[in-house]
DNA sequence: AAACCGTTGTATCGGCGCGATACATCGAGT
DNA sequence: ACTCGATGTATCGCGCCGATACAACGGTTT
């Protein structure tokens, strides 16, 4: 079982959606998602290539729909999921991914909510939680031991880290508490509230 | 000029305190900076590799304290700043780096903050702070565009992202309004006290 | 019409960071 | 004596990033 990295996750994620190029995926991916913020094009078609080289995606090379202009045409490359990349996807989906807890990796996830059942939503976020309660422990563990050693400014900046995952596992907290007073929303409508 | 890479400026801050193995420089920088939580190996000791060969460090292998036991000895090798190093490390601590202000970055020059002086500390924090600015401005408009084509969870995850933002910023605001009015402080004791 | 320029679009290269892995020694506990 | 965890150095493959190059398209300016 050829384990999907979250760089191929999120663009089978993008492509189950519909057909897109590789520059419209870079764009989508880096204003969808906190994760890919700035995802460069040496990642993303060598990450094309291997994914059409492993049979998860195929390359349709510009298919004009208007038929009048038949030639020129400068080259464009519409990528789409194939059965098997489907397949991979389901999968993936339905099995809270087991490393769905890194930064990176949760956001991929998470922004592929509304494609999941509510279990597997709350496996993920719980997955997560104590992933960044671990973390709080080591942390808060090391600035003891080392308080005296450290200048004013290198505990601040500890300090600061510590609230920032302090405030992730809070809003944690609030998105796993939604999930478990509704979760009958298998697609569509779920966080914001009733705001619609 | 050959520029310093933050791997590299982590290392020679380090280093200015006190001569330090791999291993253990490892572990520092694990503790004390946010980046770098978990650098590996694999990273380090090519950078202390770099480091020697651009002559910035020299690598002492093993002096033994102790006499007696010539033979043997497991191999370690304890690095140092050579006045090359010591010169660049001041060079970057005056220079307010240019690029102190991507995210790793920033971390590994604000816990240096206690050997540089009031003005150069300001200046890092402002260009933090623009800079966040501009990515707030950039995040907010993209939301704005495609509110309409993102599901609920997709959004929740861009609002979160944007609040985190945001209270860098407020961060960023305090200490900034700190240094403004208590500029005094050059070396040590800032706002937690002086235990030494 | 010609010149310019920003966007769309594909692609590669060198350098570097990461995770895994290997190997070796030391001190302490059972 | 044996095991186990911490200390310590080192490398390999692979993936990612930033820079860079090339090219065609659409729009505005001159």
């Amino acid at each position: 079982m050829a384990k999907t990295d979250v760089l191929t996750l999120a663009i089978l994620g993008m492509l189950s959606e519909q057909p897109l190029h590789g520059y419209q995926l870079r764009k989508q991916l880096g204003s969808e998602l906190g994760a890919f913020r700035a995802l460069s094009y040496g990642s993303l078609y060598p990450a094309l290539k291997r994914m059409v080289g492993s049979g998860l995606i195929a390359a349709d090379a510009n298919e004009a729909e208007d038929a009048h202009a038949a030639t020129s045409r400068r080259s464009r490359i519409a990528y789409r999921l194939t059965d098997e990349g489907k397949k991979r996807l389901a999968d993936e989906l339905a099995s809270a991914g087991a490393s769905s807890w890194d930064d990176d990796a949760f956001d991929v996830r998470f922004s592929m909510f509304d494609k999941t059942d509510s279990a597997t939503r709350l496996r993920i976020l719980e997955g997560r939680r104590s992933r960044l309660a671990e973390r709080l422990e080591e942390v808060s563990e090391s600035m003891q031991q080392r308080r005296e050693r450290n200048d004013a400014y290198t505990t601040e900046l500890q300090r600061h880290g510590l609230e920032r995952v302090e405030r992730e596992v809070q809003w944690l907290d609030q998105l796993i508490e939604t999930e478990r007073s509704a979760p009958g929303g298998n697609t569509k409508a779920a966080t914001g509230g009733e705001n619609n």
